[in-house]
DNA sequence: AGCGTAATAGCCAAGTTTGACTAAACCGCG
DNA sequence: CGCGGTTTAGTCAAACTTGGCTATTACGCT
């Protein structure tokens, strides 16, 4: 719950204005909120008591729309969440990990052709990222720290392009996919390994 | 919903071989599958056709368990997940990136701190990570692929402790966090830097 | 002036995820 | 033999998330 964060440093806000900054961080894509639950966040947090709710304007025939402000329990608790990410690592649902432990699932050429294609569109994010942080715009209109995570989101990028390559080499090399040893050991039935049925086209 | 996949190579199962054989992975931190939504999704992949009901044992007095098994419906949307999930790069929620993005609520120092920190705790975990592709075990009772995710986890992790250390100097160092020729312009109040008020232990 | 599009503000029902809970049966051991 | 701990198998209510919906006003353009 880093809404309660927007709020401390936006406040007193209302749940819009949280949306907005939201979508303008393309927040909805690495924190973990969509917009659809800024709401339902902010009633939570008040009833918690983390928030306040301040004024309730109504501007013609639209919905109200109601101001929230931090109470001292919640900048508490904000302080408190915040630390607890900044000193523990901790371990992020990773998608395509999930995918690639079916590796044997997919045909050996198509592995190698993703994993390649994922190099490149990995390689086109790390150089989009470079290229903002050699632009103006991001250095003057952006606090420099939004720069600092662009850094980190391509160096980690750039291993992984790295890695993609390595391994599409790998399969493409023919290595088995069994544990040393146990090249015709029982016990793996469920791991034989998928041949080329039908071609697949790279999009 | 990859608990497809996992039924597809052990079919015939039941709910808690699934379960034990995701806690062995350790998939509930990296996949995003906690053993609660276990049964859940696979009813609902039943109902979707997905999946058939083999068969209701009971042993004892225990809970019956009911069998599973995939219908040929199951492994063409199992395929175009997988097909999915490899060839195209999502963006995954971050939480420390959150975390970072809040970085001028934290006192200079602690943030500095905790990036070292965190930095020690990575490289722990790549540590861990070589030790075990060294070892017999894995590479004797594992499927190498294993291994391969082993190098991916380590690789990004790798880079991430450049960037911790780096960042750590930075912010040591006193660079300002505001945009380039903005120093003491308008419109920042919400970025009032935070000095620190209380010490701070590292746990 | 008229009209289509975008922005404003928020609600909501339906779907998902989760941690905690049950309750019997098996295992080892003093 | 009894008894505490673990394993087996799964349920469930509560919390959370989400995408889509509403309805009004402002804006741009011809």
């Amino acid at each position: 719950m880093m809404i309660l964060g927007l709020v401390k440093w936006m406040q007193p806000v209302h749940g819009y204005d949280v949306r907005r900054e939201l979508l303008s961080w393309n927040a909805d894509k690495w924190a973990n909120v969509q917009p659809g639950s800024i709401y339902h966040a902010l009633r939570k947090l008040t009833e918690e008591g983390l928030l306040r709710a301040v004024a309730t304007e109504q501007v013609g025939g639209r919905p109200a729309r109601t101001t929230y402000e931090v109470t001292p329990k919640g900048e508490d608790e904000f302080d408190g969440l915040l630390r607890g990410h900044w000193w523990q690592v901790e371990d992020t649902a990773d998608p395509f990990a999930a995918a690639f432990s079916f590796l044997p699932a997919m045909p050996r050429e198509e592995a190698a052709a993703a994993l390649r294609n994922r190099a490149i569109q990995l390689r086109a994010r790390v150089d989009w990222m470079r290229a903002s942080l050699d632009s103006n715009w991001l250095r003057e209109t952006k606090p420099v720290h939004v720069g600092w995570m662009f850094e980190l989101w391509s160096a980690r990028a750039e291993a992984e392009v790295a890695w993609c390559e390595r391994i599409a080499e790998r399969i493409e090399a023919g290595v088995s996919y069994l544990p040393a040893g146990l090249e015709r050991a029982e016990g793996w039935s469920g791991w034989q390994e998928r041949l080329p049925d039908r071609p697949f086209d790279a999009k």
